[in-house]
DNA sequence: TTGTCGTCAATGCAGTTGCATGTAACACTC
DNA sequence: GAGTGTTACATGCAACTGCATTGACGACAA
């Protein structure tokens, strides 16, 4: 087990104090604007782009959450009405997970505030070039990782 | 307001699930050998730097956390003895925070592992140029977003 | 059809977080 | 040195999270 690159480390170190700056500072407009944290975003964007309907085990592959944090999250969205769980007819355990109307309208409300944090926060940071490149680099760990490299 | 680039919100993307993914996966491995979760070795981490010691708030700037985040996490770090609290001479308001020795030693017992999950979830995902690109685009966020741009 | 095992989802509980507020001490003015 | 405001840190409470387990169903073999 030989040790990291310094270069390694940098950007790890460099990854999570991004992330927790970005993160929070974008969570913070939403909150401000009076709206719910990015989680809701994520998950109804997904259900919005399967218009059939999704079941939970696949939202959490796509959200990277554990089975617990989706089902809890599904719970919240669908008390605030903005999903409808629905017996699975082809697997008596699945539920069809579909986006409600008042769903809709919230991702509809929420992309303007949403959009111009990112575009603030990390936009006005980066040149087109850095942010294709940077966006490029963490794909590579996406990819490395989803195979547990 | 304008809207990000296209590029502007893969980026974005990009960070969202890198972190997502890697964070987990090295919490895991910390976990997995028994250690106590990323956030204590950084605290202890900021705390060996300044050999005599930091005030709380201090550490907040650090570490980017909340303030009651920081004063929880302290506790927790006193209780188990990896940290002293100490009044401050200068300022009787703040608390003066010192690695103890077991506090090193633990640093010392998680550095083998956290460095090698560094290395297994990121190294070896990215060449040397890679990484620092990705360190350099990760740190323009860090200090634009510093300034709240 | 019964038994065994794997999968989908929900949940009790203990620990943690976020928010709002509380307490104490400093700083500055008059 | 009393009044006003600010800073450092702690904490009650409600919401959320992680872990372990449960419950319900499906798949497959004998």
């Amino acid at each position: 087990m030989g040790y990291p690159s310094k270069a390694t480390t940098a950007a790890w170190v460099a990854l999570l104090r991004a992330h927790r700056l970005l993160f929070g500072q974008v969570e913070a407009d939403l909150k401000a604007a009076g709206f719910p944290p990015l989680a809701w975003y994520d998950a109804l964007l997904e259900l919005r782009r399967a218009p059939a309907g999704l079941r939970a085990v696949d939202l959490e592959e796509h959200m990277l959450l554990a089975q617990y944090s989706i089902s809890r999250l599904v719970e919240r969205l669908e008390r605030a009405g903005y999903l409808e769980r629905r017996p699975d007819p082809r697997d008596g355990r699945g539920r069809i997970l579909v986006l409600t109307e008042a769903g809709g309208e919230l991702l509809a409300a929420m992309w303007p505030v949403y959009a111009a944090s990112i575009r603030k926060h990390l936009g006005s940071a980066l040149t087109k070039k850095d942010a294709e490149a940077l966006a490029e680099l963490l794909n590579k760990l996406l990819h490395h990782g989803g195979e547990q490299g």
